[in-house]
RNA sequence: ACGGGCGUAGCUCAAUGGUAGAGCUCCAGGUUGUGGUCCUGGUUGUUGCCGGUUCAAAUCCGGUCGCUCGUC
C-alpha cells in the first residue's frame, strides 16, 4: 500500500495535489495543521477543530514530555487523551532548543533563564516547568513520539539563529543529517506500529548547503522530508530562494513540508514551489491578539475569484496590496465600534454565522476568553478554508 | 445660608513657583516547527473663567462659575 499518493500536478507551477495515508486517516494536500502545543487548540475543543474540518493537528514532544510526561500519556496514546481521533504530527524538540536558547541570546537576554547546550549525542535543555536538566538524543526524541503514539514523527534537528556564519551553518547542517540517519535507524528497529518519520533539510540561507542537506537526506529513505530554519527572519525572497533549489532534489513521491510557515500570501507561493504540508501558529496567535483575517472577495465563488497570481513577481506585497485577496481586521479599532456585520458574511463558521464585529470588539475591550475562541474559530476557518481553495485551484488549473 | 474640599488630555488622576506627565482609551505597525491576555511606536491640553503678584503661575492672591461633602 502506497503511503502517499500523489493526484495531480500543476502544469503551471511544482503545486501538488495529493494524498497522505495514516491510521487516523487520509489527508489531502496541500494542507495545514492548527497548532495544539501542549495538546490543545487553544481555546477550541478538538471536536470543534474536527468541525472546522482541519484533517490533522501538531503537536509538540518538548512541552508533553514536560508536562503532563509521557508516563500518563503512555497508556492510552495521545489521541484518546485529547479526544482527538485524526492525525497527529509531533514536532521533534528541536525548534524549542533554537527558541529558547539561539533566539534568545539574539534578543540580548542578559539573564538567560533557559540554557541549551548541543553536543554530538544531543540537546540538553533546563526544564522550564521546575529546572530539571533534561537530555534530548535522537533516538529519544523517536522513542517519545512513538509513546506518544505520533501519526507522523519529526527528527531531532539543529536550527541556527540567522545571520548565521557558513561554518557554524555547516555544522549544524551536518549534525542535523547524522542525526538523521541515527534516527532513521532507531525508527526501524523499534517500529510498531503504522507511524511516519520526516526529516529535516537544514542549511540556513547557504543554497550550497541546503542542496547538500537535501541529496544526503534523499539518500535516507524517510516517509516525508520537511524545510526548517526558514521564516525566522530572513527576506522572503532569499525564503523562496532556497526553495526553489532545495525542493527539486526531494523525492517527488513523497510529502513536502515547510515547518512553520505561514502567511497566506507565503502558502500560496510555497505550494507552487512544490509544498505540500504546512504549520503555523499565526491564525490561532493572531486571533488570540485580536488581529482577524478574512477573504476580500466571496468566499464561497470559485477559485478563478482569487488573484493567485499577485506573488509572482519577487516585488514583495505590503498588506495594502494583498488587498485584493484578503484583508486583516483589528477589531479593538474603534470603527468596528456600532459595526453589527459579521466578520464576512460569506464565511460558514461558527464565529460569522452567529456573532458581530462589535460584539467581538466588545468581548476583546472586556477581556472575555469567548472572544478569543470565537476570533480562533474564525482564523482557522479561514486558514482550512485558504487550503480548499488551493486544492480546488490546482484541480481547475489555476494555480 | 454658612463652612470645607475639588476643578489639569476623551476618562481616572500626578506634577507646590522654574520645559505639564502617567495609566486606560484612541491611532498605526508587528507577531512564522506557540515561553498563553503580547511587543514597538504615535496623537491629544488656552491647567473652568476673569484679573492681580512675580523675571517666571497649574501652583500664590482676589473675584467669578461649576461640582461635591458637612452643618443649620
Amino acid at each position: 500500500m502506497t503511503q502517499f499518493q500523489l493526484i495531480k500536478k500543476s502544469k503551471k507551477s511544482q503545486a501538488r495535489l495529493s494524498l497522505l495515508k495514516t491510521s487516523h486517516g487520509n489527508i489531502e494536500g496541500p494542507f495545514f495543521m492548527p497548532i495544539a502545543t501542549r495538546g490543545a487548540i487553544k481555546n477550541l475543543t478538538p471536536e470543534e477543530v474536527k468541525s472546522l474540518r482541519s484533517q490533522i493537528i501538531l503537536s509538540n514532544t518538548y512541552h508533553l514530555m514536560l508536562r503532563p510526561g509521557i508516563k500518563v500519556i503512555e497508556k492510552i496514546g495521545l489521541h484518546k487523551f485529547m479526544n482527538w481521533n485524526g492525525p497527529i504530527l509531533t514536532d521533534s524538540g528541536g525548534f524549542q532548543a533554537y527558541s529558547l536558547g539561539e533566539r534568545q541570546k539574539q534578543k540580548n537576554s542578559e539573564t538567560l533563564k533557559q540554557k541549551v547546550k548541543f553536543s554530538e549525542k544531543g540537546i540538553e535543555f533546563y526544564s522550564e516547568v521546575d529546572g530539571k536538566k533534561i537530555f534530548l538524543s535522537p533516538e529519544k526524541a523517536i522513542e517519545i513520539q512513538m509513546i506518544l503514539g505520533s501519526d507522523i514523527i519529526m527528527v531531532l534537528d539543529q536550527c541556527v539563529a540567522l545571520p548565521c556564519d557558513y561554518k557554524k551553518t555547516k555544522q549544524a547542517m551536518e549534525l542535523t543529517t547524522r542525526w538523521a540517519n541515527i534516527s532513521r535507524e532507531y525508527f526501524l528497529k523499534n517500529k510498531t506500529k503504522d507511524q511516519k518519520l520526516f526529516g529535516i533539510v537544514q542549511g540556513g540561507t547557504y543554497k550550497r548547503l541546503r542542496l547538500q542537506s537535501a541529496k544526503d537526506l534523499a539518500k535516507i529513505d524517510f516517509d516525508g522530508y520537511a524545510i526548517g530554519g526558514l521564516a525566522v527572519g530572513e527576506p522572503r525572497k532569499k525564503m523562496l530562494e532556497v526553495l526553489d533549489c532545495v525542493v527539486p532534489i526531494l523525492p517527488e513521491n513523497k510529502s513536502h513540508y515547510l515547518m512553520g510557515v505561514g502567511k497566506p500570501e507565503e502558502i500560496i507561493e510555497t505550494v507552487k514551489r512544490g509544498i505540500d504540508m504546512f504549520d503555523c501558529v499565526i491564525p490561532t496567535r493572531n486571533a488570540r491578539h485580536g488581529t482577524i483575517y478574512k477573504f476580500s472577495i466571496d468566499s464561497t465563488k470559485s477559485p478563478q475569484a482569487f488573484n493567485f497570481q499577485f506573488l509572482n513577481k519577487f516585488n514583495l506585497p505590503t498588506n495594502k496590496q494583498n488587498s485584493k485577496f484578503y484583508e486583516i481586521l483589528r477589531i479593538t479599532n474603534s470603527k468596528f465600534e456600532y459595526d453589527l456585520q459579521p466578520i464576512d458574511s460569506n464565511c460558514d463558521c461558527y464565529t460569522c454565522q452567529n456573532y458581530s464585529r462589535a460584539y467581538l470588539r466588545h468581548l476583546f475591550m472586556t477581556n472575555e476568553s469567548l472572544g478569543f475562541r470565537l476570533a480562533t474559530i474564525h482564523n482557522l476557518a479561514f486558514y482550512l478554508g485558504l487550503m480548499e481553495k488551493i486544492r480546488k485551484g490546482i484541480l481547475e488549473e489555476i494555480l
